[in-house]
DNA sequence: CATCGGCTCCCCCGTGCGGGGGAGGCCGAT
DNA sequence: ATCGGCCTCCCCCGCACGGGGGAGCCGATG
C-alpha cells in the first residue's frame, strides 16, 4: 500500500509544488492539505498519514508548535517531515528536536523530495543526511549574497549563550533588556555582544542582526 | 490557442506548484522553465512564451535584471509576471519600474494566480489591482507576526530619501558610510534617520532594520 | 501669492555602545 | 592535576548615536 502524505505550508503554491512532486510517485498518495498548524491535528486524527510534510513558518500555529502538538496528542504519530527554506534556519533545529524526523530543503530537486518522504515513511530519521549537507555545498555561488551570510555564520561558532544573545538583539533588545532577560548583569551581555561581533566580523549590533537574517539565523515570517 | 507561459524561479518546489496550477488550465501551457535569470534571454528567444513568471529573488541575475534584459534584447517581448513573496517588497517596485507588467504574491490562491496570467496575456498590466490589495487585507491577521511590522512599515509613510537611507541602514552601513554614499552632510544622515525611526516606531538603527527586514522592505536572499 | 512638505545643514547634549583590558569560578577533557 | 572553554563580572575610555531644537531652499499645491 502507498505512503499517505500530508501537506502543511501556508503558500498554495507550496502545496500545489509539493502534491506535483509526490502524486508523479504511484507509491506516494497526498491525502491532503493544511494551511496552518492549527487544522493539522483534526486532520491528522481524521486521514492517518504515514508522514507529515509541515513548513516551520505559518501562521496560527508553526511547525515547532504543531510537531510537539502531533507527538503529543495523538497515538501511533505520524514521521513529521520539516520543510524549509535555510539549511541554518534554528526553528528546524528546534523542530527536530520538538520530535521532527527529518528535514526537507525547499530548493531540493524532486527527486530528492520524494527520496525524502520514502525515508522517513520507512523510520529512517534523516536529519542531517550528507545529500543534503552536499546540496547546500552544491548549491554554490549562485545564492544572490546570503551565502556569505551563511558561511560566516556556520564558521562562527557561537557558544549556546552567545547564539541566545544574538536571537535577543534581532529582537531589537538593548543590552540593559537583554541582561533583564537573562537575569545577568550588563557587563555580562557586553561580553556576549562583543563576543558576537567579533565572531560574526560585525562593526556594530545592526550588521550582526543583518547577518543573522541574511544566513537564516533568525528570519522574518 | 493558448496561452504559453515560461517560469522563471530557483526553487523546483514553485516552479512545480506554478505548473501544476496552470496546467490544470485547458487554456494556458507551461512552455518550459528556468531557475535563474541567466537562463532567461535564450529560452524567451527560443519558446516565445507570452508571458513569464518570473521570481525577484534568484542567483545569478535577479527579476529586475532579467526583465530589464529581456524587455532591451527581445523584440516583440514577453509579458512579464513578477513573482514574490511579501506585497512591500521594494524590488517588486523597481522590477515593475523596469517594465514588468504585473505582479503575483505567491500566496495568492491557485484561480488568481490563473487569473493574474490571463489577464497580463490579454495586455492589461495588473500593478496595483483592487484583487491584489484586498488579497493582502484579507490575509487578515493569520500571519504570525511580520504583519505588524508590514502595517508600520505601510503606515509609514516614508519619503524616498528615508525609503534610502533606511535600505542603506538595512545594509549596515553608519551615519558617516551613507552621508558619503548620497554625498550629503552626516548632520542630514541623522535627520533622515531620526525621521525613519519615528515614523516606525523604532528606537534605534537596529530596531528599524528588523522592521525593514519583517516588513519585507528589504528581504535576505 | 502664501503655504506646506521634503531635503539640506547646524547647534547642544546625554548616553548607550563597543574596544581593550583583566579576573574569578565552573566544568569537562586530557 | 592541569588545561582550556565558557560564563560571569569589573574597570576605563572614546565616540557614534539619537533627541530636541532651529533654519534656509525649493517645488508643488492651494
Amino acid at each position: 500500500m502507498p505512503v499517505t502524505v500530508l501537506l502543511v505550508d501556508d503558500e498554495p503554491l507550496v502545496r500545489a509544488g509539493l502534491r506535483a512532486v509526490l502524486e508523479a510517485q504511484p507509491d506516494i498518495e497526498v491525502v491532503g492539505e493544511a494551511a496552518d498548524g492549527a487544522a493539522v491535528i483534526p486532520l491528522v486524527r481524521q486521514l492517518r498519514p504515514d508522514v507529515v510534510a509541515m513548513d516551520v513558518r505559518m501562521p496560527l500555529l508553526d511547525g515547532i508548535e504543531a510537531t510537539r502538538a502531533v507527538l503529543r496528542t495523538v497515538d501511533q504519530p505520524p514521521k513529521i517531515l520539516v520543510v524549509t527554506t535555510f539549511e541554518n534556519d534554528e526553528y528546524v533545529y528546534e523542530a527536530l528536536r520538538a520530535g521532527a524526523d527529518g528535514f526537507l530543503l525547499k530548493r531540493a530537486r524532486p527527486a530528492e523530495i520524494v527520496h525524502a518522504v520514502r525515508l522517513v515513511a520507512e523510520g529512517e530519521s534523516l536529519l542531517f543526511p550528507a545529500s543534503v549537507r552536499r546540496l547546500a555545498a552544491e548549491y554554490g555561488d549562485g545564492d544572490g549574497g546570503n551565502r556569505a551570510a551563511r558561511e560566516v555564520l556556520a564558521r562562527a561558532r557561537l557558544t549556546e549563550r552567545e547564539a541566545e544573545v544574538l536571537r535577543l538583539m534581532a529582537r531589537g533588545l538593548s543590552n540593559a533588556e537583554i541582561a533583564a532577560r537573562l537575569v545577568v548583569g550588563t557587563e555580562t551581555v557586553k561580553s556576549h555582544v562583543s563576543a558576537v561581533l567579533a565572531k560574526l566580523g560585525a562593526r556594530d549590533r545592526t550588521q550582526a542582526v543583518i547577518t543573522a537574517y541574511e544566513s537564516g539565523f533568525v528570519a522574518p515570517g
